[in-house]
DNA sequence: TTCCTTGCAAACGATTTGCATTGGA
DNA sequence: TCCAATGCAAATCGTTTGCAAGGAA
């Protein structure tokens, strides 16, 4: 993480007040999950860590407007489901690592001399093709530490 | 594409053939469909594009067989959507430009020279993780000629 | 005849939403 | 006090499946 929790948790609420959005006990028990975790995370994976506390309907309403006010990002993965993580200026820039076999999704960040080498093929790849390109993700599928 | 029509007819017919799938009027008509697209599609896109003449049940199970077999693949994308596109050895190995205001998702070949440095920092990559790597995907972020 | 395939409708699972209630600034 | 947030249930939407009818080998 790029931030200490406290200072992480001072950083989103400074955010979603921004956004007139509320931090309240449930938003703050979902960040504190996610802040945790090792890699983006659906509902139903929250859900079971954190338990019945936060109720699945509030779950995706408060991953919907943290998104919103740019706390965080969601990707879509394995079993077709949305996964949410801390937005890159929380947490940095990086990668994933997507097992082909058990459809676990975690995190990967490159050293800066393999991400300068990424950044500069995508900035050129961008240009030949005529793509207004502002972001990029190098996903890399295989078998994980477990199912390998 | 790799391969001119009529051979990918041929190349396809092999492949269900070998698993005992048929090759019939309907999944003609999907194949067809995707290997004129320019990226992956979705089974709604292929209906709208297609028409009634194959309900959107035929044609999940189409994509399911024809995938099983392994002349499709499949992606989860914007609107978290699956999207379908023929496999590697049939239309060559690619990348994606996701367009972040319309959802759509095009095809991107890369040189060469380029491909060869992808995959020299994905091996390393997975060397300095302790992931068995056997596929990546270099997904492009941005506005599409259309919405730029 | 033997199976695979198809089509329709019902079933499912992930996600969203209506609405009355609760809670935070 | 006032409006955002919550929780439950109902509604949606993409996708899957049961089952009876159709089609190719």
């Amino acid at each position: 993480m790029t931030f200490l929790v406290t200072n992480l948790d001072r950083e989103v609420e400074r955010s979603l007040k921004a956004s007139d959005v509320r931090y309240t006990r449930g938003r703050k028990i979902v960040l504190t999950a996610l802040a945790a975790a090792e890699g983006p995370r659906s509902a139903a994976e929250l859900h079971d860590q954190i338990g019945p506390v936060v109720p699945l309907s509030s779950l995706y309403r408060s991953l919907a407007v943290m998104e919103q006010a740019g706390v965080l990002v969601h990707h879509f993965g394995p079993g077709g489901v949305t996964r949410y993580e801390l937005a890159e200026w929380l947490q940095g820039h990086h990668h994933h690592l997507i097992c082909l076999n058990c459809g676990s999704v975690e995190d990967l960040a490159l050293p800066d001399s393999f991400e300068s080498q990424v950044q500069r093929l995508v900035d050129e790849i961008g240009l030949a093709a005529s793509f207004q390109a502002s972001d990029h993700a190098l996903e890399i599928e295989g078998l994980c530490k477990v199912c390998s």
